[in-house]
DNA sequence: AACACTATGATTGTCTAGCAAGTACACATG
DNA sequence: CATGTGTACTTGCTAGACAATCATAGTGTT
């Protein structure tokens, strides 16, 4: 155990406390932010509120032309594709890597045994599991700026989480045994058959995502 | 060609110049630059250098801890690897999934083109064609993430290469003939030869690039 | 009634000025 | 030599202000 302190700036505690209730959907997605606004809620002066606001532009959480007031990033369809795309890229390298060596990240074990123990609970508490699952692998590779991408790519994951209300989609007992034929083929030295394995199991979340928000959206209109 | 005219904003402009100073080697690496510095270079006030100096820090360009001076970050040979591995994880799969479908980026063959008519001329002239070509690769997949990210480890790369004053190690032809390679196997439909092709090609210029900066470091030392 | 133009308000971009808090480095002291 | 102290420099944040820009509603014209 570490026992840093950590001795957050005003900003930081801001970006921190914004990004949150945006991920648990506290703040909806094309809600507007103006500077004021955030200023006034948090009781700081309006600079400080901006450089909060910027922060989380440069994250692509908010997004915002000149002049123009920062709403929260609505993802669409196409979006989704896109991140889950990039996340196929990034993953399926790292799993043929990892099954030439044939080292099976031990995070990523525990991380999956965790899902399996919550498959008869409320689909949602799964995510956090699986996102550590997927972060494990990537992080094995113990490479500090893949991993910096890695972790970015799943803020705009969590970002379409919160889009997607009927989490039942999800079905955790087939998530964990996708997760554990990964594992399988990584411990066998099989780098071709972990990447399709990988491939498959993002598709799929990546088709049933994006066509829950494509109804969503067709709702709207 | 595109007419569009761009309104930058000041900052952005502030951003722009200390980006190209830097990658141009005009403010060497280690070099520390203090918000109100900027802020007189540019005739500006100092919150505006401070938001300048912030987004190059967001970029990875400068470093700075909490109230110490921001400094132009120096890249140690294990930096180095660190950016040359994750190039390496993204774009072997990126010339892999272009093998599948034997896609030959037209960019690519022009970008090499372009190197090949560089040979005989100083080997600084082929970087920019040289990172045309792997930019070219990734932006085939036409996915806007991953083209965001190669970005930014490009940026890193350019880094480097300012540190690197003997740039001699270059050999153009070579570089010329092992995109060839890569580009070859592409229009075969080999993705694991493309792979390997460009692994061993991104191997080769990490580790002549990291001796060159340990033996650099050494020197001062 | 539909459309173009204008005027108003809201919001952002940038500035000035300044205080508080933290860091670094030289200096003095034990 | 090690430890404290102090001063100068730098950053973090605030307050308030003004111009430029954007959005919207209202006005006038056809």
């Amino acid at each position: 155990m570490s026992h840093r302190v950590t001795a957050l700036s005003i900003i930081d505690a801001i970006v921190q406390d914004l990004r949150r209730r945006i991920y648990e959907g506290d703040i909806a997605q094309g809600t507007a932010l103006t500077e004021a606004e955030v200023a006034s809620t948090y009781e700081v002066a309006r600079p400080t509120a901006k450089a909060a606001i910027e922060r989380l532009v440069a994250d692509s959480l908010l997004e915002r032309g000149a002049h123009k007031t920062a709403r929260v990033k609505t993802l669409g369809a196409d979006s989704v594709r896109d991140i889950y795309f990039a996340r196929a890229y990034l993953e399926s390298e790292v799993v043929r890597r990892l099954a030439t060596t044939k080292s099976v990240p031990a995070a990523a074990v525990h991380a999956n045994a965790e899902i399996s123990a919550r498959i008869s609970l409320p689909a949602t508490t799964i995510i956090g599991p699986d996102m550590d699952f997927h972060t494990a692998l990537v992080d094995a590779m113990d490479n500090t700026r893949t991993s910096a991408m890695y972790r970015s790519l799943l803020g705009e994951v969590r970002l379409c989480m919160t889009r997607v209300q009927s989490l039942e989609l999800l079905d955790s007992a087939k998530i964990a045994s996708e997760h554990a034929t990964i594992l399988e083929r990584i411990a066998a030295g099989d780098p071709e058959g972990a990447a399709i394995a990988l491939d498959e199991h993002l598709a799929q979340a990546r088709e049933l995502l994006a066509a829950e928000i494509e109804q969503a959206s067709d709702l709207n209109s």
